[in-house]
DNA sequence: GTTAGCACTCATAATGAACGAGTGCTAAAA
DNA sequence: TTTTAGCACTCGTTCATTATGAGTGCTAAC
């Protein structure tokens, strides 16, 4: 563990780091207000430190600059909660009376006040399908064996795909079949669709029509996961006004990383409860090695069921980022369970 | 009018420039074959050309870069047909044999092979909402007076639209003036429903519905526009190969640019029969004054509906990107047809 | 009309000196 | 024993200088 000391010159150390982006000496150090010790003594301990590998020296004669390790220790051990400076809370003040009809429209605005907030790119994973509740489903038939599904959720989602009517299924059916799942199905959970269609009202569906296992099929497709049409981002070209990407090759690869969702989602899926850090390396992908990505889940009747995430440098400011994702998230939350309480 | 010699001349600069990107200077072209003048001759006809505003040097001592009248001129007369590679046919080829079930997937394969073929920046405008034709209209009511609209067209196309239901009109009306408007108006153009509902069909409809006119302000709720929704793009990060956007700020305007897809749709909607080329300042838009624009539109019963185009660098292979162009929208037209002639 | 020759221009790359921020070490002070 | 001041040293950055060479324009000869 370390000493009073090396914490408070490491605080400063990366403090300082995080605002100037350029390595910080030890006379930097010893001038800060809270600092009472002279740039030789500064200077042993950042030597300490560096043997530690919380600090790294880009070259013999530069100053410090905080490694990975140490900007985890900070996290872990030396953050303080972000006091929210007056402009933050104006911006927060006109988000809050802005009024939002849907959950589309709560995510994108959302989205759009964090990335101005944090002058990062930003992610909302929308709720995931299987969360959310049967309100309709539709099959409009388009030719021959081909149809679109349309599917309806209780948050206002509409999702479609898609199917191949199964052989020998007419359209009447169908639509029997549709009218059937409207009807009892109503306000199921979508996870939940085909096992209680399969257990619990097989025999009653029997009355209605005669090929339940195409029809089971059928569902399958329809249900068949569109994970790329979760994904809401924003302030994508902000993150390219950060020093660390003026780098064209670095920045490529970062818009390349966009253009592929679906490993954007893998990269913010695995949310538990409360905010999560995620620093450089610990991302485990070649693109975003030099990024830390910090995320939160947010709730839907007490469910977590989406995430809501920042993309930055590792040069970042966490105690500022972290202060408005949990904000954000647990505002998020509450707007959802607003939006949806009234109607149910 | 240019004599031949400078013809020639221009000719060989523009396709030297068009590879290298670098000022060419008069003994690089005088070695060129097909050209039998000495460096000296060149010299003379590369200052008249640069006097008639042709060509354009950088600096005193360095060679010519064709100017923006230059291309215009390389364009529309001097302009050979692009000569098939074995690798382009290769890929085309490939693309051919892809299936294509349905529109989006065509739209998303053409993109993609046209990003392929060109290395810039590609785009696609789908069909227009207005062009296409009723296939389907269901209202879903979510909870007090929100809804959502879904709108399918004969192209396979979903629309949905949140909308507020009128005061005063049930979920059991809307629901017969939907089942009006799907059985009466099947197949109707959409840009004509509204003119032939109310022209048309204003008595019919008055036996099954009482509030005719808050019904036709829903209809207009539900077919504004959503234009964002068409506009498909692929190799964004492609065209930041290219060396004229290794400049950190052009790219980032260009990426802005992106972000805000309508301005997009204005660039490519004005697109007529034929191939357009629109270079450097034709196109009447600061962030895309070093690029040039090629676009063509595609055909879908025989009337234009969408236009698919390239943005690159002001310097591109002109002859080749027209011919892919050309090729591309021809066959795209082909398709759009062949997929639902079957079907109709 | 065309070409060879030549002086001239100017961007680019390479070189190296001056600078300065910052370090590590040592010896003195607390 | 801990802290601090002093000093030599390192190394990236900046700036001016120079050399290089590609390319031009002009003139005179072919």
């Amino acid at each position: 563990m370390l000493t009073e000391r090396q914490k408070l010159i490491l605080w400063a150390v990366i403090n300082d780091y995080i605002v100037s982006a350029e390595p910080v000496g030890s006379r930097t150090v010893s001038k800060k207000k809270g600092i009472d010790f002279s740039a030789a003594t500064v200077r042993n301990v950042m030597a300490d430190l560096e043997e530690m590998g919380y600090l790294e020296q880009p070259h013999t004669s530069a100053g410090r600059i905080p490694s990975q390790k140490g900007y985890r220790f900070y996290v872990d051990y030396l953050l303080k909660p972000y006091m929210w400076s007056k402009q933050d809370l104006i911006a927060l003040h006109d988000f809050h009376v802005t009024r939002m009809d849907h959950v589309e429209q709560a995510i994108k605005q959302t989205n759009s006040i964090l990335s101005q907030l944090t002058n990062y790119m930003t992610f909302i994973l929308g709720p995931k399908i299987t969360e959310s509740k049967l309100k309709h489903l539709q099959i409009v038939p388009l030719y021959d064996r081909s149809a679109v599904s349309i599917l309806v959720t209780d948050t206002g989602h509409v999702y479609q795909q898609r199917v191949k009517v199964p052989e020998g299924v007419s359209l009447s059916e169908i639509e029997r079949w549709a009218n059937f799942l409207n009807t009892r199905l109503n306000g199921c959970p979508i996870s939940k669709l085909k096992p209680i269609l399969v257990k619990k009202l097989a025999e009653e569906l029997q009355r209605y029509v005669e090929h339940i296992e195409k029809l089971t099929n059928l569902l399958d497709q329809i249900l068949r996961a569109q994970p790329d049409e979760r994904l809401y981002t924003s302030g994508t070209t902000r993150i390219l006004e950060q020093p660390e990407f003026q780098d064209v090759e670095k920045m490529k690869a970062l818009l390349d990383l966009l253009e592929e969702n679906e490993v954007i989602i893998q990269l913010l899926e695995p949310a538990t409860e409360g905010v999560q850090v995620r620093i450089g390396y610990e991302n485990h992908l070649e693109a975003v090695r030099d990024c830390s990505i910090i995320s939160a889940s947010y709730m839907f009747n007490g469910q977590p069921v989406g995430t809501i995430g920042v993309l930055g440098p590792i040069r970042m400011d966490y105690s500022r980022v972290i202060g408005i994702i949990d904000l954000l998230a647990k505002d998020f939350s509450k707007r959802l369970d607003t939006l949806f309480d009234c109607g149910e």
